[in-house]
DNA sequence: ATGAAAGCGCTAACAG
DNA sequence: CTGTTAGCGCTTTCAT
C-alpha cells in the first residue's frame, strides 16, 4: 500500500534539521552506539511519532538482503495436523521476529513446485515445508537446498534436507502390536500415498510389528492409496465385504479412520464389536467419539517449534549442521475402539 | 534471501548486450508493447533461463509500491473453523496472485495490534482480519481503516469497514426454533465471548425464538463467556447440578459444544436422553459422534472466497464501494442429538 | 527499437 | 557526533 503521505526517514530527516542515516540510526536504536547527542535522539523520535512513522521492511530487506520472512508450505491447512503444525511454527516464529507466508499446496506437488519460485521471489530467509512426497527434485538446486530449510512430517532420507517428524516406524509397532497382543490376527491396514516417507514408515511397522510377533503378514490385507476419509470409507466397505473379514485395522491418517467410521456406520456394524480399529494421528475428536478411537498421537506443536528453531538455527549460522533427521516420539493412546479377540492361530 | 551469485537484470544486461530497461521490459512480457525485436527478446530470454532469473519482488514492490501480498489475522489457526477460512482465502488469493502472511493473534488483542503494525511495515496490500472482537480503535486511523480491508466472522456493524460473515441471528432463531419446536422449553444458552458480534448475534436470536413462540426468555438459563471448550464444560456441570435442569441447550460454538459433551460424559449422562444439544458452527467429527450433533452450519469456505474477492476488488477499484456487511446464510443440519420432549408450559 | 537518468526507502562504509 | 556517498534490484519517464 504505502500510500502517499506515508513518514519516511528522508521526510523525518527535513522536519528535524538532521541527515537521512542520522534518523536511521535513532530509529533502529542505534543512537547510542553511534554516540548521537541526546538532544538529537529525542528530536528524532518525537517527529517520528509525530508522524506516525512506519519503517518500510520493503526497503531495508532490499538494503539487508534479509527479509525476517519464512515460508510455510503445507499440504492442507484444514487438516488439524497441519493447522496445529502452523500454529507452533507461526508463534515460533514470531517470537523470533519472523513472519510467515502461507502456502497451501492441496496435496499437490505442482502448487509445490510453484510456491517455491513464488518464496524464492519474495525472498523468504528460509523455508519450512511438509512435502507433498512424491516428487524431491524441485527441493534442490545443484546437490544443496536452494535456502536454508527444513522437512515437516514427510520428508526425504536421500535428500541431505534436514527433517523433522514423527517416529511413525514405531507409532506403528506400538500400534500394530497393541492388536496382536489383544488377540487379533487378522489385521487389516489401510495406508496412505505412496512413497510417501509417512506411509512407507508406518506401513514399515504394520509389518514388522507382525514379524516381532512371529507371525506372517498377509499382503491382501494391506489397501487403499491416499490419506483422504474417502480412501478409509471405499477400503472399509470393501474389506467388511471380504469371505474372511479382517478383526482389526490400522489405518495410518486420521482421515482415512474417519471414512471408515462412516462405512461402518451405514453398514450397521460397530465398533469395537465388528471391527477393532486403531488409528494413527490423534485428533481433538477421537476421544468423543463412540467409542472413543485409540489412537497413536503425534506431537505436533513440537514438530513444528522444532523445525521453527531448526531453521531459525540454520539462518542464522549457515552451514555449521548436520542435516539428519530428528524423530520425536509418538504416545499411543489406549481408548475403547480395539476389543479383545481369541486369537485363533496362536 | 538473495545469496551472491543469483541473477539480476544487471548481469542478464550485461551477458546479452543491452541495458538494464531492456531486459526488464521483455521479462515483464511488456516486450511487444515497447516493440523490442524479437530477436532481443529470444536473446535475453534465454540468457534469463540459462542464468535461472528469479524476479526479485522486494525490488519491484519498493519501486511499484504493491507488494501482491495480503496480511491476514486470525485469532486460532488451530480452530477448523478458521483453519478452513484460511484454506478458502489463500487459495482465493494465489489464484489472483498474492500471497498471504498470516498472522495468529491468538485471541488477544495485543497480538493483534502488533500484527497490524507489522503487516503495515511489510507494506501489505490488503488486510483480511478475524478481529478479536472486542477492541476496535487500532481498526481505523482517523475515521478510515488504514489499509483496504475487510472483516470476516467477527465484525464491528459502527466502523464502516466491510465485513463477510455467517448470518449467526437467523441461524441462532433456526435452532432455538428447533429447540422449541421439539417440546423445550427450559433451554440453556451457553455463550461465547461477550461483546463480539457472533455472540450478541447469536444470544439475539436466542432470545428472539422466545419471543417468536410467545415464550419468556429465563436469563439465568444464559451462561458462560467465552468460546473454548473449558467454557462449554464448566457451564454445563453446573448447569446439570440446578435443581430445575435445562432440558435442552443451545452452544454458541462448536468447542463449547465438545465441552458440554465431555462433562455430561464425566457424569454419567447421555445427550439427548438427560440433555438435548444444539450446537451452531458444525465440525466435521459432529456427524460421527455418539449421538450426531445437529447443528447451525456455516459456509465457511464461502465466507473465505467471499471476503478474498471483496478485498482484492477493493485494492483494483479503491473508494467506489459500499463499506456494508454481506451475512451468508447458515444451514440447520438435523442429526440426533435433540430429542422431542413434551412441552409441559403450552 | 533502445538507452540514460532518476528514484522507491533504507543502511553501511567512510569521512571528518 | 554527524553528514556524504553509494547502492540493494527494479521500473518509469524521457530521450533519441
Amino acid at each position: 500500500m504505502a500510500r502517499e503521505g506515508d513518514a519516511t526517514l528522508k521526510i523525518i530527516a527535513a522536519k528535524s534539521g538532521v541527515s537521512v542515516p542520522t534518523v536511521s540510526r535513532v530509529l533502529t536504536g542505534k543512537g547510542e552506539r553511534y554516540r548521537i547527542s541526546q538532544t538529537t535522539i529525542d528530536l528524532v523520535n518525537r517527529i517520528a511519532t509525530e508522524l506516525n512513522y512506519t519503517p518500510n521492511y520493503l526497503a531495508s530487506s532490499l538494503r539487508l538482503k534479509r527479509t525476517f520472512t519464512l515460508g510455510l508450505i503445507i499440504p492442507d491447512i484444514s487438516n488439524p495436523f497441519f493447522s496445529n503444525l502452523a500454529r507452533s511454527i507461526e508463534k515460533a516464529a514470531r517470537g523470533n521476529g519472523y513472519s510467515i507466508i502461507l502456502c497451501d499446496s492441496e496435496e499437490t506437488t505442482k502448487i509445490e513446485i510453484e510456491s517455491f519460485k513464488l518464496l524464492e521471489s519474495r525472498k523468504v530467509d528460509g523455508l519450512i515445508v511438509s512435502p507433498v512426497g512424491q516428487e524431491s527434485r524441485h527441493f534442490l538446486a545443484g546437490n544443496e537446498p536452494r535456502v536454508p530449510m527444513v522437512l515437516v512430517d514427510r520428508y526425504f532420507p536421500e535428500l541431505r534436507i534436514p527433517y523433522v517428524t514423527s517416529d511413525s516406524y514405531h507409532g506403528a509397532i506400538d500400534a500394530v502390536e497393541h492388536l496382536i497382543d489383544n488377540g487379533h490376527r487378522r489385521i487389516a491396514c489401510i495406508q496412505g500415498l505412496h512413497n510417501t516417507s509417512s506411509n512407507i514408515d508406518r506401513v514399515r511397522g504394520y509389518a514388522d510389528a507382525h514379524t516381532n510377533r512371529g507371525l506372517k503378514v498377509d499382503e491382501s490385507l494391506i489397501v487403499g492409496d491416499n490419506f483422504g476419509e474417502e480412501n478409509g470409507y471405499i477400503e472399509a466397505k470393501i474389506l467388511m465385504k471380504r469371505a474372511q473379514r479382517p478383526t482389526a485395522v490400522f489405518c495410518v491418517g486420521n482421515l482415512i479412520s474417519l471414512g471408515v467410521l462412516r462405512a461402518l456406520a451405514e453398514e450397521g456394524l460397530s465398533i469395537p464389536h465388528d471391527l477393532s480399529l486403531i488409528s494413527f494421528d490423534d485428533h481433538p475428536y477421537f476421544s468423543f467419539l463412540s467409542p472413543p478411537i485409540t489412537t497413536v498421537a503425534q506431537q505436533n506443536k513440537e514438530l513444528g517449534r522444532i523445525a521453527a528453531k531448526l531453521l531459525l538455527e540454520r539462518i542464522e549460522s549457515p552451514r555449521t549442521h548436520e542435516s539428519g533427521g530428528i524423530f520425536v516420539p509418538t504416545k499411543l493412546l489406549v481408548r475403547n475402539s480395539v476389543r479383545r479377540a481369541n486369537g485363533n492361530d496362536l
